[in-house]
Order: structure tokens, then sequence, then C-alpha cells
DNA sequence: AAGAAAAGTTTCCTATAGGAAACTTTTTCC
DNA sequence: GGAAAAAGTTTCCTATAGGAAACTTTTCTT
């Protein structure tokens, strides 16, 4: 069998459960890389050529790869993550649930008030780079009123941000409520209770970075 | 440079991050496939000879493997995670250690602590708290000051900077170099040298935060 | 609908991955 | 400490991945 029988069986067949004596099972997946490069690429709308510019890879190279005519090796890979800007996984997971999130949401509890959320829209940087000492993120915090806050917000580790545009609210479960300005940041634990709120009439953004 | 040095370069100055405003992220990863599967058979206790019984792959190709001599295809780490009865990400990804803080302090600045040296001013950020998994803090980088770049920064754990004002060349040692505008950021292993230098008129403001 | 341009595929060749076996290093056991 | 066995590495060869360019198919354009 060759390697294109062998490439069409697995299309037909996605995947298969392997046992072993004391019946423990797995699940081997077809986990298609050319499928998935496929539908990142023309998600995208990326030629090959574009790709290929992107990638450092030749345009004959992907379009094989698509075609599951040849399987790629790591390095190359990582050249697609890279020049795709998209997690390793991607090429060989399917689109699920959202694993890494883009963004966190605070919702506060305001009874009465129709709108009343607080929301944070979160950017993480360098997210192609895992397990990182320090996650970085920029977080557009979005105008509000000022009176109406909620849950505090804790997570493990310690939390620096720094106020790149716009004025902000810091307020923290054992301090007082700390007013800051463009330029300014703060540094504290973060399983502290702690929130920010913009008190300029425009959104704030605020660059975070977390360490645990 | 040939391909063994590159890795063995990679081998100890892991990856770095680049990301624009958009947080359009260049990255190069070391991703290491060698490394992970050398910790998984050992950690299995399991000798080359049973890992190629389980895999069908040959010893030989293993090694090479393990050695970061060949870059395994995709394939080939199908037949890894499967035969060694793991998942294929855990192959390039690092388990990751978490500590934890008992400490619950908050420190604010408006104004920080300046430090000056030919190229850069320092100020460091959030001094009042010792101990910190991160340091933060903010410098001038003194425009066109090319004359002073002679030896590379170097020093323990990993770094994050942003733009604040300015346009900065990144050096370093093993990448290419990398002009960030304002707004731009970069994550990288401090341990390989790096250096910043203005590119622009004025003075450039860089925030950086480290932590080991 | 015909010609041109762009996108995608295949061919052909070179570079490199993977396997068998020889070789080297490390461990075990007396 | 030395011989034997086991574990790991390197060599050498074959199979296959990856790149350049020719070729085919699809999409515009008029």
């Amino acid at each position: 069998m060759d390697t294109q029988d062998k490439l069409d069986k697995l299309d037909k067949y996605p995947s298969m459960a392997v046992a072993d004596n004391e019946n423990n099972t797995r699940m081997i997946e077809k986990a298609s890389v050319g499928l998935q490069l496929k539908a990142i690429r023309t998600q995208n709308k990326l030629t090959l050529e574009e790709a290929s510019k992107r990638t450092g890879l030749a345009r004959s190279t992907l379009s094989k790869i698509e075609n599951e005519q040849i399987s790629p090796t790591f390095s190359v890979m990582q050249k697609l993550a890279s020049g795709l800007d998209i997690e390793l996984p991607q090429l060989f997971t399917k689109p699920k649930e959202s694993k890494v999130t883009g963004r966190r949401d605070v919702t506060l509890n305001n009874e009465g008030t129709p709108h009343a959320t607080l929301t944070y829209e979160h950017e993480l940087l360098a997210t192609q780079l895992r397990n990182k000492k320090m996650m970085p993120y920029k977080s557009r915090v979005h105008a509000r009123n000022f009176e109406h806050f909620g849950e505090w917000v804790r997570h493990e580790g310690e939390e620096f941000l720094l106020v790149l545009e716009g004025e902000v609210q810091l307020l923290t479960e054992f301090y007082e409520p700390a007013t800051l300005v463009e330029g300014d940041s703060a540094y504290y634990d973060a399983t502290m209770g702690h929130l920010v709120i913009s008190t300029s009439k425009k959104d704030a953004l605020i660059l975070w970075v977390t360490a645990e």
C-alpha cells in the first residue's frame, strides 16, 4: 500500500480505537494537517502564493501538504504556525470550543441597571510563546460610571499594570481606591480582590503583565 | 552557521515573540520535540529499544530526534504520541509549574526611582515591594546613541517590553533586528544577548518587565 | 466565448528524514 | 577492575520531504 493509498484510507476512516490487554482504550484520531491548513488558509483568504511568502515555504510544498501528499516535518509545522499567526496545535486540532481565550469578560451584578456590564477586552500578547513566566496583555476598559462595581477579580499570582491611555480607578479589596492616569502603574498580589474601571469618558487602555 | 549550530543555539535560547499594535505577532519559537521526547521516555523509565517497540520507529531515529539531529515528520510525531500514550501537543509543550504567593501587597507608582547609564535612564517601578516575581521599569533610550552598543545585555529570566514612545530597534544575538514602534511589544529569553537602540530622532520610552 | 492572468498541481531534482547495522559508551556482575 | 551485557550514537543507505519550474485548471476581462 503506497502513501496515497494510506491517505485515501485515512480520508474514509477518520479515527480508530485501540485497546490493550486491560482494555484501556485510546483513540487514534485522524489529525489532518492538510485539511486544517487548507481551512485556515482559505478562511484567511490567502492564496498559496501569499501563504508561501508568509511562511517561507514553497507554493508546491504547501499544495502537497494540503492535499496530503506529504507529511510535513515539525520544523515546517512551526513555520506554518508562525507565518500564519496561529497556534501550532491548530494545525491538527479540529476547531472546537475556543481553548485559549482571546478575551476575558468580567460581569458585574447591578440589579436594576439595564446594561450594567463592565467589560474588559483582553488582547493577549506573545501568545505563540508557550510556558512563559509572564503573561502580558492589553485591555480596553470600557468607559463607565464608577459607582457601579460588583464582584472582585481574583486569580493566582502577581499582577503589574500600566495605564497606556485614559484614566482609571483601581479598586482593591484592602486598599483605598487609586486613580491612575496615563503612565501610572501598579503592582499587586492578584489573589486580593481587584477591579479596574475607566473614569474618563473614553475607554481606557491598560497593559497588564501577570506572573504566577 | 550550520544546522547543528543553530540547534545548539536554540537549545540555549528558547524563543522570542514580537507583536505590533494589532497584535500581529511574529515569533520564532523553539518547541523542542527532542527534549520533550527524552523527558517523557526517561520519566517512564523506557529505553530507546522499548520506545522503539512501542512506537514502531527505529532506535536510531528516536536517538536522532532526541538529540535534535532531525526534525520528525508529523506522521512520526503521531506514532510517538500514540505509542507512548500521550497527547500530541505534549511533544512540544513544556509542563507548566506553578508557584503560590501568600503576600497581599499593592504599591502604586506615579514616580519611580531613576538610575542612569550612558544609553538608558532606568526608572524602577514598584520598588517598595520586595521579593516580587516580576521587575517592572521604564527606560528612556537616548536617541540614536549608536556608539554605546558594544556588548550585549544578558541576564537571567525572561523579558517583556512595550514601546511607549518613539521607535526603537531591538537587536538580539540570534534573531534579525526588529523595528518596534509605539505600541509594539516583544517577549524573549533575556539570557540571549539583547539591546535596544532608539532609531527616531527623539528619545524612546520603553516599559520593561522581567521575571526570573 | 476567447484570451489573459491568476491560482493550483505535478514533475523533477536535491536535501533530509528514517531504518539496519556497526560502533561507542555506560552499566552490571563476578 | 575487567568482561559481558545493555543502552545509546553514528554511519551508511533508502525513502521521502521540500523547492524550482513546468504544466494544468480556474477566474477575470473584454
